[in-house]
DNA sequence: TTCATTAAACCGACTGTTCAGTCTATTATA
DNA sequence: TATAATAGACTGAACAGTCGGTTTAATGAA
């Protein structure tokens, strides 16, 4: 009992080094990208030794496949924090609309984009990285049927819809590179009012 | 005279050679982005040695730039060519999603966004990737243009309605990796409904 | 028509750099 | 003291670009 206890607060604990390893490498992956993010830049974000990160990762397809793990999870659990705020599923569209820019500062849709289709990874990954992907996908399509059902909505194709918010909030996120967040969160709303105008009853 | 005319048929044209080995990389950077597309696989897809490719284009940069250039003008062009069979804006804006779509065989938008943001490249190069990046945006905001003052679109704001439908248009295209090329088709359709239903009178 | 010459076009081995991952040694901690 | 955690030099592979050599095609002269 008290070995154990002492066992799990060895040293600062594992888990713990491994996110902070994984969140302070967000930025480089969401700036440069996978490929042009060297393990050098890796080792001096973190201010860590090579040998000290791969004590932790694998590989550096670890870290990345770690990292979008991790920062899937959290947008989606805050967003479940949030959500109950919003009465209309209008108000929940703007609210993701959002929350989606809050995660714009270190953007990680087009690194992984990148990985997707540059890198050389076994079917397996490929498969675990859509599921990923694919996961907040479950969130616009609850919020778009919830629409249809209170009545807010037309009784539009809800899987046409979910596709097209999703492919629309992707890609405003280009403009990150050319626009400040504040014009971006400007332009995701004004997107919204748009796709609102055209489903609103 | 004679001479002059005999020099330009020395052999087969450079700017022809150019263009072949330009438009045939195309694939390759559509599919793998830019720095997973090596110059050996730029040489295997044209059936060319290093040394060839090399003679024509000083760097794997000025390869990608050179084609991005040549598939942009094409593609502007080829939509000015069709644009005359349609009468309305409404018409126009379906027409150039088909157009769009049309492309993503080998979309380059993608190896674009990596390029500009994994490589590093003279601020020279990056002004010239965002003219040409940002060339057929003119087209968009025309045809919402010509919607407002023709009355067939509400007095919105077109800078504003631009950018959201090529955002939109940018990101469905992700959809490229995972869906068949005549699902794209109904989704872009879908999606201009949508956009359409909003700021038609 | 043939041949010699010349320059364009092409070839592919080579080069130096970059890079992810390895591994031995060292340090830190319990 | 033993083990976890870290350091950083090293390694082999991959890569873009170089460069000396070869081939090709056009041209003009005989």
């Amino acid at each position: 009992m008290e070995s154990f206890s002492t066992e799990l607060r060895r040293r600062k604990n594992v888990q713990e080094i491994k996110r902070e390893i994984a969140w302070n490498t967000k930025e480089l992956f969401a700036q440069k990208g996978y490929s042009a993010t060297s393990m050098d830049d890796i080792c001096s974000i973190n201010n860590r030794s090579r040998g000290s990160i791969y004590y932790h990762f694998k590989s550096k397809e670890e870290i990345f496949l770690y990292l979008i793990k991790l920062n899937t999870q959290e947008w989606m659990d805050s967003w479940r924090k949030i959500e109950g705020k919003y009465k209309t599923a209008t108000e929940k569209l703007y609210a993701l609309a959002d929350h989606y820019v809050d995660d714009l500062t270190n953007p990680l849709n087009h690194a992984i984009n990148e990985f997707m289709t540059g890198q050389v990874v076994s079917q397996q990954i490929l498969d675990e990285m859509l599921t990923l992907i694919e996961m907040p996908y479950t969130l616009y399509e609850q919020i778009i049927k919830e629409g249809i059902e209170r009545g807010e909505f037309k009784p539009t194709n809800p899987e046409s819809v979910k596709y097209v918010v999703i492919g629309l909030f992707n890609g405003l996120s280009t403009f990150y590179f050319t626009k400040e967040l504040d014009e971006l969160r400007r332009l995701y709303k004004d997107a919204v009012d748009l796709i609102l105008q055209g489903i609103q009853k």
